[in-house]
DNA sequence: TTAGGGTTAG
């Protein structure tokens, strides 16, 4: 009898958990334990620890790992996997991977959740460090373990071991299934191999809404924004509802082209045409849309129109609008409420510093400058970086560590130049 | 009658 009581609870618990309902499922595990004379097993622990997972508690979830040890669950492996996934999703990489290490039975999916906790976590070059390193432990990846190293691929455009990877799942005929193959259209796209992600898309038996996304935003991050729009009327007539992500990567699409009034238009069908409630995301891209082109009273109608409270990204897009075609007095009101709402961030104060640069208000400026040194504010340098021959170089901004940046300098002035006669865009003429 | 890992934007 007691036997079934452990199945009633750990059945309520990972109901509550597989309907989203965790709050429900925390309290279940609550009532369980005030009930008393049932023993949470391991399956119910995993349920418990996948729920605080979901709503991103890591302190409930301290709390249970602390139940867990005691309980003497923490060896197996199924409850330690959720307990790395818990503290990679809630930001404690370390703790995950201290876990990880500590884990005598290791299996595949404990190894899957560690690749993907490091990507997750901005280390993809761990991510696909050990991912290697699973075929040395004497497992196969499988189709997991093949999608998060994708990921983590992804996110350093290293095409050479996207490639390679995708010549593993060729010749250990891993079994694919839609996220695979989305990821390596993804990955494709990423690395700037678009023909191999229209190969792979054209041939899938079947498309779920991640596959048009990824197809969508893939084409209109390389600034073919046409195509996009013909891949969403594809999307559409083929029956699949286009959701939040869809509309970020059409509007940014536009934004990359250009197509400002288009843009506009697809926003204003989110919700009247698609159902589908714009997002804050959403609104910093018209913002920028708008700003981008020099429509600043566009702009800030637009953010004065919005329903909800605009957030620290509008107002940093605007005030960059208003640097960027210096409109001193919108700019100051953008930067007024931005520092409202973050003060201690150096990256604002310094745009606000570059336009009053550019107005020639060197008294503000100065003023500016002192406020940053007071407050002890710098601003991360931005950063990009490329695969050539097999290697990875990696620049930050404004870094003249490198033996040939005279000539790089130079190389960059020349094509500066040369895009200043095609009639090039002006702030990439600024920047050079 | 129950359990752990994966894909899309900016």
């Amino acid at each position: 009898m007691r036997e079934k009581d452990v199945v009633a609870w750990g059945s309520m618990i990972s109901g509550f958990c597989q309907s989203r309902k965790f709050r429900e499922a925390l309290d279940y595990f609550g009532k369980m334990k005030v009930d008393g004379g049932v023993r949470p097993d391991s399956d119910i622990m995993s349920s418990v620890i996948n729920a605080c997972t979901g709503l991103e508690n890591v302190d409930s979830g301290c709390v249970i790992h602390g139940y867990v040890i005691k309980s003497g669950l923490h060896q197996d492996v199924y409850v330690a996997t959720s307990l790395v996934d818990m503290y990679s999703k809630c930001g404690f990489l370390g703790m995950a991977e201290r876990l990880f290490s500590d884990m005598h039975d290791k299996n595949l999916v404990a190894w899957n959740s560690m690749i993907s906790s490091y990507c997750r976590n901005g280390l993809p070059d761990q991510s696909i460090k050990l991912f290697s390193r699973i075929i040395q432990h004497g497992f196969y990846p499988d189709s997991i373990s093949i999608t998060s190293v994708l990921t983590a691929v992804s996110s350093t455009a290293a095409l050479l071991n996207g490639k390679i990877i995708h010549g593993y799942v060729i010749r250990l005929e891993i079994e694919s299934d839609i996220h695979l193959e989305n990821a390596l259209m993804d990955m494709y796209f990423k690395c700037g191999f678009l023909k191999y992600s229209e190969y792979i898309f054209q041939n899938m038996s079947q498309k779920d809404l991640v596959t048009w996304n990824c197809m969508i935003s893939g084409y209109g991050s390389h600034g073919n924004c046409i195509e996009a729009l013909s891949l969403f009327n594809e999307m559409k007539s083929s029956g699949i509802k286009p959701d939040d992500v869809t509309f970020l990567s059409l509007i940014s699409s536009c934004n990359h082209a250009g197509l400002v009034d288009e843009g506009h238009k697809i926003f204003q069908s989110m919700r009247a045409e698609h159902g589908v409630e714009p997002k804050m995301e959403h609104y910093v891209n018209i913002v920028d849309l708008f700003g981008r082109a020099g429509r600043l009273d566009d702009a800030y109608n637009f953010v004065k129109s919005m329903t909800i409270e605009p957030d620290r990204r509008v107002w940093l897009s605007l005030l960059c609008a208003s640097r960027t075609h210096l409109n001193v007095e919108l700019g100051e009101l953008a930067a007024h409420y931005l520092l409202k709402l973050e003060p201690d961030r150096g990256s604002n104060y310094v745009q606000l510093l570059h336009m009053y640069g550019d107005a020639e208000l060197w008294e503000k400026a100065a003023n500016i400058r002192a406020t940053m040194k007071e407050k002890g504010l710098k601003k991360t340098p931005g950063c990009s970086w490329i695969e050539l021959r097999d290697k990875v170089d990696v620049f930050f901004s404004g870094d003249s560590s490198s033996m040939r940046t005279v000539e790089i300098y130079e190389i960059l002035h020349s094509i500066g130049k040369h895009m200043e006669k095609e009639g090039g865009d002006s702030e990439i003429m600024e920047t050079i």
